[in-house]
DNA sequence: ATTATTTACGTAAGTACTTACATAAATAAT
DNA sequence: ATTATTTATGTAAGTACTTACGTAAATAAT
């Protein structure tokens, strides 16, 4: 099996599976007219006398409709018997009915040689282990491990980026963030004319001609954009990408990437193009990530800065 | 939770499904469009590119109809494919598509973030956990609990031994085996008039006055009996309880008295009496044991050496 | 005393698997 | 070359639970 931990729970799945289904070999070969499910409940009766489903349910740590239904079935072959209590009418009273008794009797061998078989097999691997798991049956309740995993990525703010398309009043937020990258990296060069074009007229020269912008959300500002520009019905361009300083490491350009992927991909797109430059270096890693491929420019792009030529194939 | 070790099962199973459910949480949280049982299957695609059912099913320790229910899903929802190998026909290889893909990079914070935290949960409690559980789902599967179970009653013969009810050729055995207790204990006094009665005419005197013989077999070979005599319609009386000295300790008696004590509960009767020796320290255990209550005899009974008297409320 | 909430149980429907069985293609045995 | 067996998948039905929801009785709050 597959050894990441995030499979451990399907991996306790299958020890337990296989344990009772032994188990359950083991009671039809002495022909035992309760179904095996029934024996964990037996066990308890056994154990208590008179108890209550909900008693049961807890003791086992099971809810209380499969003790409704496991015990409605030890009555029906005659194991149990159902007393309403005359204090309180609404708890049902379960106890072992003679036969009931008398059975499990009969199977008291079976019984402790299963706890038997069991205990070694168990002690044979760890003699710590039936500790250590009924501690981790403890830690892991309440939505332990849910809320410790939101928490991480609440740290991280993942849990609370949102990704949403253009809207008139992001408009300035798309001139700044683009402005601050460009800024950094071509101080010198300074904005080009195709970038003037585009971070002044977004709704004219993008949205208007079929294209998309995305922004990405933290704590309601504008933390990055990212833009989808038709060339033709089967190729899109991916541009304008910028995440703010601030909100870096955050994996806000992945997924403002991702999101405009499958916006090309829904438009029936066959091929995402894309033109940068060899400083952008985190960028270049991150659409490497996604699968774009460099290739030879085919033809001089608008931009002087753009040296590096990407694509991504969407026709899978 | 009743912490016995033949419910170790029970308590892996909740700890698996509290595990799973809280990932699925998650999952749903992030709007993903799988339902989340899929999950393992996806991360086993995401590490292996083409696969075919029945390599998943092994990597994931499930069966192949689970497989192929999760990725028929999948593919519904768009994430996988299924190709036909052309080199075997009947392999169907399975690989994940352009959406797949991207949706998986989209959750890989909330992957990383799970695998982080269960891995931490579980060594907070015991470093040595997920090892020990690797072992002992090694160590439990082609049937080793159900066989050890099995070898253990069978060194006690405890699995072998049948019950059955009177039948002629049996007879010998019948006035044998109780002759044998008779001279080991009360060897002085010597057999009764009654004892003479019963043993030589077991027929006559039980079976047809509505009564019944049980024996026990091992190995083909009698080494029990026991008789429930009729008294009226209401109360039948067990009586001749005898096991062979080399098959003592293998849980003959009780085996024995259980099946009497069926029979006269099938019968309709109310009370089971019977009249034992203090002498006969280990079956008086038994009796007790099986829910018998020592009471004053009423009368003057027909054995000398019947001090005690018993009896067994089958009225529940 | 009345109303609201909680508790104990019951029922229906869903989930995530399983076992049992069927079929076509591939491989092994004759 | 046939026939038998094995393998890979598919389908139906069963199992052992769950969640969601409903009801009556008990308890708490006003």
């Amino acid at each position: 099996m597959l050894d990441t931990d995030i499979l451990f729970g399907v991996k306790l799945k299958k020890i337990s599976e296989s344990i009772t289904s032994q188990i359950a070999k083991l009671l039809i070969k002495q022909n035992v007219e309760f179904e095996p499910r029934a024996l964990p409940v037996l066990l308890v009766l056994k154990e208590k006398e008179s108890v209550n489903i909900n008693e049961i349910a807890e003791i086992l740590g099971m809810t209380h409709p499969a003790i409704v239904q496991i015990t409605n079935h030890l009555n029906k072959v005659g194991f149990i018997k159902h007393n309403k209590s005359t204090i309180d009418k609404r708890i049902t009273l379960l106890e072992l009915t003679e036969k009931g008794t008398r059975n499990l009797t009969l199977l008291e061998p079976l019984i402790v040689g299963i706890q038997n078989t069991v205990k070694s097999i168990i002690n044979e691997i760890d003699s710590n282990l039936i500790y250590s798991i009924s501690k981790l049956g403890k830690a892991i309740g309440n939505n332990i491990l849910m809320n410790r995993v939101l928490d991480e990525l609440r740290q991280k703010d993942l849990a609370e980026i949102t990704i949403v398309p253009f809207k008139r009043k992001y408009k300035s937020d798309f001139k700044l963030i683009n402005r601050e990258w460009l800024k950094k990296y071509f101080e010198d060069e300074g904005l080009e004319k195709e970038d003037e074009r585009f971070l002044n007229n977004p709704e004219k020269e993008i949205i208007n001609k079929g294209g998309e912008i995305f922004f990405a959300i933290l704590n309601n500002k504008v933390v990055g954009t990212c833009a989808v520009i038709k060339i033709d019905d089967f190729s899109f361009e991916l541009a304008k990408m910028g995440v703010t300083e601030k909100a870096q490491g955050k994996q806000i350009g992945k997924k403002l990437a991702l999101t405009a992927i499958g916006y090309a991909v829904d438009k029936g797109v066959v091929k995402l193009k894309l033109y940068t430059s060899e400083k952008l270096v985190a960028a270049i890693n991150l659409y490497k990530n996604l699968g774009f491929k460099e290739k030879v420019k085919k033809d001089d792009h608008r931009y002087k800065r753009a040296l590096i030529y990407m694509e991504l194939d969407l026709s899978g």
